[in-house]
DNA sequence: ACCATTTTGGAATAAACGTTCCACCGCAAG
DNA sequence: CTTGCGGTGGAACGTTTATTCCAAAATGGT
């Protein structure tokens, strides 16, 4: 170890997991092969940390118990169990007693309306981990580029998907951005509005909604960029649009929470609004 | 410890919370006083065990450790390690790697469509957790009482609201029960539409728009029951509803998710369509 | 009030786990 | 080829934590 060890041995250790990750990105490259070893397992796994011994993290990383202990000494820690503590009370943390409310609410019995909190809520979340976990970032950027470079934004989305919609455009009239819902009142499909420059934005989960698929294909036909927000899998939407990006929902009995849809629509329409400031 | 003890410790460990719950409430009732301790704090505090020693959770409980190995045992588990893998793991794969991927998408920073997902879906997450935490059942079961015997369910919620409000339309129509979304559209107030034997259901947070105030109004002058869906505080609209339900919703910036929102409305509408059919 | 039986608390024991230490290895400079 | 030094692995150690056991207290029935 270079003579600067002692330095950082004396750094004290991070008080938080954003510290942590930010210590471990600040090592990662001028570390020897064993040490390298902890910290690319750790960075992929630190999830585990909070619940699994040395032994087991060591093996997972592939090396000896006791380089992983050096290598919790080099992040500024006294040893592993230090760096554990730091992970189970964010964990605790995060879960305050959530877990057992919910498992009360559930426990009234089945039909009771707070029963069906407790499942709406628990398919909600599984579906906020579910979007976190398989977004794809390459479409979002994508998505965000063309409704960005868009004159106005059309927004089109029915029976499920028309409070995604809704809140869309009102989300976009609040950003000062120029938004149109398609909301088909009156029967009228508003297609004269698409006009060059334009961009569409569809919501619709399967079975698709035949008034969005419509819409789409009209845009498409005129050349405007067409984005649509959906459910896996997409194939038979391949041909109608520019960028797909879809979103796991989860549901409960026949209705799903929307929580996915409208987190991640959100998201887009304000990093729309971002780049369109820039 | 009665006879029938042997039959109890040779049955084998819960395999699922549940399960473990299952026991726990079928136990209750019939244990010793120290024992009946052990259990009580379990119910109450079931997530803590993943992270604590049996000393934590004996002090919690306000018994000696001894007292809380017995009660492992009898619960069907060898001891405590036994017990509390059951819930380590249940822990571990309720956040695959969540976490991580959720920091990882913050990394990219700030501003980037990325980041600006995982907010919303912390947002969401922490949204539902705090609806689980602070439900008032006392409330909701009233709400449900009140809108199943409603002839006609009238729904109002306009500008942020307006998601919600037609979400519920669509779910109502779905479920079969006579409802009316209040839209504003035309700038018709509908209120002639108000009949006796309906119910109001409005949505709305502060600041409270003055279409959805103005409609409750009409509909307590008529003697119509009025379920208001809010947000806290909720001071002001006291004299407005019979039954006020609030949410905690945690925006990131301007936004909310209405996750929450969503979900008691989803709930409401399922457990008003249970009701009904009985 | 006495006995049989269950329950209890804490001290003793055992297991698991974290941590340290030291002998050995590999590499790079002389 | 030798020497020096950081890096490495595994065995030994010490601490923490789970688990058992038994004597004492409490309980309930007669």
């Amino acid at each position: 170890m270079p003579k600067e060890d002692a330095a950082i041995l004396l750094r004290d250790a991070p008080q938080t997991i954003d510290a942590f990750r930010d210590r471990l990105l600040g090592l990662s490259g001028q570390l020897p092969r064993r040490l390298q070893q902890c910290a690319d397992h750790i960075a992929r796994h630190m999830d585990q940390i909070a619940l699994s011994t040395v032994a087991q993290v060591a093996e997972g990383a592939g090396v000896p118990p006791s380089a992983m202990m050096r290598f919790c000494q080099i992040m500024g820690f006294s040893g592993y169990a230090e760096m554990q503590r730091l992970f189970r009370e964010a964990l605790s943390r995060a879960t305050p007693d959530y877990a057992t409310r919910l498992a009360n609410l559930k426990a009234g019995g089945a039909g009771q309306p707070s029963t069906l909190v407790a499942e709406f809520v628990e398919a909600g979340r599984q579906s906020m981990e579910a979007l976190a976990r398989d977004l794809d970032e390459t479409a979002l950027n994508q998505a965000v580029t063309t409704l960005a470079q868009a004159r106005t934004i059309h927004l089109a989305g029915f029976r499920r998907s028309f409070p995604v919609a809704s809140y869309l455009a009102y989300v976009f009239d609040k950003l000062g951005i120029p938004a149109i819902l398609h909301d088909g009142v009156a029967g009228l499909a508003h297609r004269s509005s698409l006009r060059p420059g334009d961009a569409l934005l569809a919501i619709t989960f399967s079975p698709y909604s035949e008034e969005t698929l419509t819409l789409a294909t009209h845009a498409r036909d005129q050349g405007l960029p067409v984005v649509i927000l959906t459910d896996p899998p997409a194939n038979q939407l391949a041909g109608l649009a520019d960028t797909i990006l879809t979103v796991t929902e989860i549901d409960f009995g026949a209705f799903r929470s929307l929580s996915a849809a409208i987190a991640l629509a959100l998201a887009l329409a304000v990093a729309v609004a971002t780049r369109r400031e820039t």
